[in-house]
DNA sequence: ATCCGCACCTGTATGC
DNA sequence: TGCATACAGGTGCGGA
């Protein structure tokens, strides 16, 4: 479900409730997401202060007291809410238990975290948080498109040579993190580049030029507090809006919006995921 | 080394 | 109403 943003919006969501905070108690209520949850984790969790929440790509990564570190993933479907009244601003109670509930986190301020994914294919594990870095699942993803380390230089680098369609390698974690098929839908639309078109075939200004792009739709994204496709929330219950903005996903067949353009949005499969875009003026 | 297709899983929308 | 099919925000893995 959700790419950079939506991860970013669930990391704000969820730090003025579990930074500084202890786990009171950590429930598990199955053996496995997509992989078996390390050993004990329950039990790792339980008494845990969460001294601080980041993010790295569509990560979110909670700093313990204890030296080690919990890593989630949300997977397709993967949600993380809120319940209690840990800020004291209106009092309401736990919801029920729902189908597909496989985490909750009772923290000491009286915050319920429930992490709860139809589909499995988010993910936990406990990291050392020295070497957290160096896990299997980070070791090899690329620079954060919103930092310092995402430069045109480094793209055309990283272009230079490439026989795959932009689509795919802008899918790549390796060359950046945190792209998703939205994201990257929208930024090759907004940098008028095909998404068919072979990344070490796009003249090096133009991939300079995705640069800014991407970091553009990005935190326009998370200004807008995500996109909600189905039932993507943000932590505290809220729509995300920036599905309102799309130019490209998800608008097969709806006049392009390029200033201009005549053309209509086109969509076609790209290594078994949808690509929109509009084939008069994406070249 | 690169690239592609498959697999993992459930829920929802669509069409017959 | 029932049933089959297609599709969905991700990504690790095996094989070409």
């Amino acid at each position: 479900m959700p790419e950079l943003p939506e991860v970013e919006t669930v990391r704000r969501g969820l730090a003025p409730v579990m930074e500084g905070q202890v786990i009171a108690l950590a429930r598990v209520n199955r053996p496995d997401l997509r992989w078996p949850f390390p050993a004990d984790m329950a039990a790792r969790l339980t008494g845990r202060r969460v001294l601080r929440l980041r993010r790295r790509s569509k990560y979110i990564l909670a700093d313990l007291d204890s030296g080690e570190t919990l890593l989630i993933h949300l997977g397709m479907s993967g949600r993380m809410l809120v319940s209690g009244d840990p800020l004291g601003r209106f009092v309401h109670d736990h919801p029920a238990a729902e189908k597909h509930d496989h985490v909750v986190l009772d923290m000491d301020n009286g915050a319920r975290i429930t992490f709860n994914d139809p589909r499995r294919f988010g993910a936990m594990d406990l990291l050392e948080t020295a070497t957290a870095d160096q896990h299997k699942l980070l070791a090899l993803i690329g620079p954060e498109p919103l930092g310092n380390d995402f430069s045109e230089p480094y793209l055309v680098a990283a272009f230079k040579g490439r026989n795959t369609p932009v689509k795919s390698a802008l899918l790549d974690q390796r060359i950046v993190a945190g792209l998703g098929n939205i994201y990257v839908c929208e930024a090759l639309f907004r940098a008028r580049i095909s998404p068919r078109r072979k990344a070490g075939q796009i003249a090096a200004a133009r991939v300079a030029g995705l640069v800014p792009v991407i970091r553009q739709v990005l935190a326009e994204a998370i200004e807008a507090g995500g996109s909600s496709l189905r039932d993507f929330r943000q932590a505290d219950g809220e729509l995300g809006y920036f599905q309102h903005s799309f130019d490209a996903y998800g608008r097969e067949g709806e006049p392009c919006r390029a200033e201009g353009c005549t053309g209509t949005i086109a969509r076609i499969v790209q290594s078994g995921r949808s690509s929109f875009y509009c084939p008069l003026c994406q070249r």
